[in-house]
RNA sequence: UGGGGUGUCGCCAAGCGGUAAGGCACGGGGUUUUGAUCUCCGCAUGCGCAGGUUCGAAUCCUGCCACCCCAGCCA
């Protein structure tokens, strides 16, 4: 697979591990780790983070685990948990049994916790959850001490124990590292280590904690007890990183690994947080995460993208520390270039407009080959039944052409039937209200696999045998907001959630040769775009498709300017 | 002068003192029974701005400017 092949565009993180190689840091190993906090699903953001992790381990000859980020039971679930996995493992990436919990480490962590205890560098505090914000200080102010600061170890260790052992209210009490008020940095101002929370079962431990370690306090030493060399992380935990180091530093643990942070994927027209991916859901403005037009990966998969798409898309972005936002036609792009190399060729009709080919044989339909790809002989080709009757797509007929460059079917003139033969129209049947209806059109038998003599054929449209056509729901999907970067415009970013994002076709024709698809299997259907069958939705008896990006078209660019 | 970051083509992004890679987008030509694909060509005398060092600066120095992140008992 030319995927396998492809080199991983170096970045400055590869940089660094190089040198460190080359300095013979951590005796020349690699290991990395994902490590994702199950509250909600993954999204093209984590991919890139997926990818990074993961493709480093395999490049260098490392690992890379799988470790959730599990200190807070109050947002998380186990849904999460199994989506989570499904969707690293079908991004195409593989943990080797390395799936970690830093809850498997809270035992751990609370011995620590109890060593900083000893040492005078963590410290029980009675103060309020608003105390501990206005003792916080300001950006440019330092805090204030707070009064349990100086309590005595004795004191430290038994208030601690009675948390642990569920005497205290949640709030009550927090346990705090004891560094400095005054620093600039404000995660060094005695910065939380544990809460406590009752009555909620974590899903990992039940009931048997009631106090919690926090992110900051976890993280590094969750990472140092897997032996990680290199904690790779968004740049908002920059400003993190002297804590990270801070903690390792004042216990004793042999190992310290390094945070690198890399700047977060942005992408236009959508979002790519958690919490308000979260809303979407909650709020019932999309079907649920895997919602084909939402930038998760199991919402992407159920569109129709590939893996291997994603993967692509993240080596082309790259990995820096600058801002930014990506283009949609980036992702467009990746998706295309794969699938114009994978998927077979298919016709369907989507807005169907019958025509009745007068001079054909009635009840003789024949049956035409068409490849499945133009370019790609080992695809094979199929058979098509054509007929006396077949739809071809309003779109492509229009009474007068509009100008010279008009390339579809008009009254009294020709176009080529793709795969099959050349046609004219003859006359326009209309209803009542002046609306077209159907075409009465006439053949020409000699126009099978070969130009006609003495003219010029421009235009080739697609078509569906009336008789064989199987009916089919297509949906057709648009962006999910209409403002390139809907969290930076000001306003609450659901005010620009695109009302037509969303379009549901539910009379429209697709060729005989479908008929027995799986789900999840991707067609191109010929001049519309990539197309895949639904994977859980068949309305009433009709197959549901998915379009999953429209073919690049340079045409109608040109002329809605 | 609260701290931490970032500024190279419309969008990403190489570049690490020797004279601006690449991708996407865009514009144009060719092939074509998909207005697709494929293909060829074009696209930064310029690297946030201003000085300085140097034979030579996107790369080093100084000073500005702009933007992003941080005051959860979230991650």
């Amino acid at each position: 697979m030319s995927v396998e092949e492809t080199v991983s565009p170096n970045n400055f993180i590869r940089h660094i591990i190089d040198e460190d190689i080359k300095t013979g840091k951590n005796e020349g190993k690699v290991a990395t780790r994902f490590p994702p906090e199950p509250n909600g699903y993954l999204h093209i953001g984590h991919a890139k983070s997926i990818c990074l992790n993961f493709g480093i381990a395999k490049d260098y000859d490392g690992t890379c685990n799988l470790r959730f980020d599990d200190t807070n039971p109050h947002k998380e679930d186990e849904e999460f948990v199994d989506a989570i996995q499904k969707d690293v493992k079908w991004l195409g990436f593989d943990w080797g049994g390395r799936l970690y919990f830093a809850s498997d480490y809270f035992q751990q962590l609370h011995d620590y916790a109890v060593e900083l205890i000893k040492n005078g560098k963590a410290f029980v505090c009675d103060l309020g959850a608003d105390e501990v914000r206005e003792y916080r200080g300001t950006l440019k102010e330092p805090g204030r001490e707070s009064p349990c600061r100086n309590r005595t170890v004795e004191e430290n260790l038994d208030l601690f124990k009675r948390m642990k052992e569920g005497e205290f209210e949640d709030g009550a009490r927090v346990l705090r590292a004891r560094i400095d008020m005054a620093s600039p940095n404000i995660n060094m101002r005695d910065p939380t280590l544990y809460r406590i929370r009752h009555g909620v079962i974590h899903h990992q431990t039940g009931e048997k904690w009631c106090i919690y370690p926090m992110y900051d306090y976890t993280h590094p030493i969750s990472d140092a007890l897997e032996g990680v060399t290199h904690s790779l992380c968004t740049l908002e935990f920059e400003d993190h990183r002297p804590l990270y180091d801070w903690v390792l530093d004042n216990i004793s643990i042999p190992c310290h690994p390094r945070q690198i942070e890399f700047s977060r994927l942005n992408l236009q027209y959508t979002i790519v947080s958690k919490r308000k991916l979260t809303e979407l859901v909650k709020e019932g403005h999309v079907d649920g995460w895997d919602d084909p037009r939402m930038p998760t990966i199991a919402g992407l998969r159920r569109r129709g993208f590939t893996s291997r798409s994603i993967r692509d898309f993240c080596d082309r972005i790259g990995v820096t520390k600058s801002d930014n936002t990506v283009e949609m036609g980036v992702l467009e792009n990746c998706i295309r270039e794969d699938l114009n190399e994978h998927a077979p060729r298919r016709m369907a009709v989507l807005h169907p407009l019958k025509v009745v080919i007068e001079n054909y044989p009635e009840g003789h339909p024949e049956e035409l080959d068409a490849a499945n790809h133009p370019q790609d002989e080992s695809m094979g080709t199929r058979k098509i039944p054509f007929g006396r009757e077949i739809y071809i797509d309003r779109g492509d007929f229009l009474e007068v052409a509009p100008n010279k460059k008009f390339k579809r079917l008009v009254s009294g003139g020709e176009v080529r039937l793709r795969n099959a033969y050349v046609i004219r129209c003859n006359e326009v049947i209309k209803d009542n209200n002046g609306d077209i209806i159907e075409l009465r059109c006439t053949y020409d038998p000699d126009t099978l696999g070969k130009n006609p003599q003495g003219r010029k054929i421009k235009g080739v449209i697609h078509w569906v045998s009336v008789t064989h056509a199987i009916e089919a729901e297509i949906r057709l999907y648009d962006r999910l907001f209409n403002l390139p970067a809907p969290e930076s415009a000001g306003k609450d970013y659901k005010e620009f959630i695109n009302p037509d994002s969303l379009w549901t076709l539910t009379q429209c024709f697709i060729e005989l040769s479908m008929a027995d698809a799986k789900p999840g299997e991707q067609f191109q259907f010929e001049r519309e775009g990539y197309f895949c069958l639904d994977e859980a939705h068949v309305s009433g008896n009709r197959p549901v498709f998915n379009r999953t990006v429209t073919l690049r078209d340079t045409w109608s660019k040109k002329n809605s300017m």
